[in-house]
DNA sequence: CGATGATATATGTCTTTGACATATACATTA
DNA sequence: TAATGTATATGTCAAAGACATATATCATCG
């Protein structure tokens, strides 16, 4: 996406993930934005992400119990996360993730993603309504 | 498929369409809102909708061409669309597409349920920033 | 004439995503 | 002991859509 009309530049390694996610979009439950963004608040396990899914003010209902689980160890493999076994405490053991600084830039170029899609979306809105539709 | 292409639009419960939409999303490719808002300009026959994807400012790239033809098919089905073979011109006949009134509701519910889901893109924008993402 | 290419519609098949259901396990409480 | 809540994980299925192919008409080129 040209619009490079702001002054301040990003690094192409950057950038290429931003083109990727603003083609690609989200997928249907935002699962990696909702856990890179619960994450940068702080580690928690897979259980407490999910629990706390629906404060994330994105679209749509939580994600599936699976389909997290399958995403942490994911993005775990692609170094967006890390885990470790909670052994004390109580109940059953826990994988605490924490988000690694790759999984921060992450964060920042699917904001930057989701902005570029909003802007083409108030184009579309703009067209239509000015179509009078 | 005969498309018992009707007179009559059908009706629609169209009260929780924008829900349905704001909750599921317009799907990866945005085919149908994609095809709503070219055919609200006139009618046209499915190759003319396909070379004129790109037209529309909406993410992403254009839809692939068999799942253009069988949304077409699916949203006829549903009263959307309606269809009849054009012979005159050469070439190969053309199935000619219209937006019926049910259609063009579909359009407004669309756009309104992009604009809520900017909405909370946008808070969700607001707290990256604001929490220095 | 036959080959090629643009136009036009349609189907076959495979991958990906994520939903739904189930499995496993630990700890507390009834 | 059974049930319940916490916690992680896998098995299986359906839907959406990508990629490839099939079919047909007509124009143009050699």
């Amino acid at each position: 996406m040209g619009a490079g009309t702001n002054g301040d530049e990003v690094e192409d390694t950057l950038s290429s993930d931003v083109e990727t996610y603003v083609r690609e979009g989200p997928g249907k439950r935002f699962i990696e934005p909702r856990i890179l963004f619960l994450l940068s608040r702080g580690p928690a396990h897979g259980y407490d992400l999910i629990s706390r899914m629906g404060e994330v003010p994105l679209p749509g209902p939580v994600p599936d119990t699976g389909a997290v689980y399958r995403k942490l160890r994911e993005m775990e493999g692609r170094g967006l996360v890390t885990s470790r076994w909670d052994e004390k405490g109580g109940g059953p053991r826990r994988r605490v993730y924490r988000i690694t600084a790759a999984g921060r830039r992450r964060l920042a170029s699917w904001v930057e993603a989701i902005r570029q899609r909003m802007e083409m979306l108030q184009r579309f809105l703009d067209l239509c309504a000015e179509e009078g539709k």
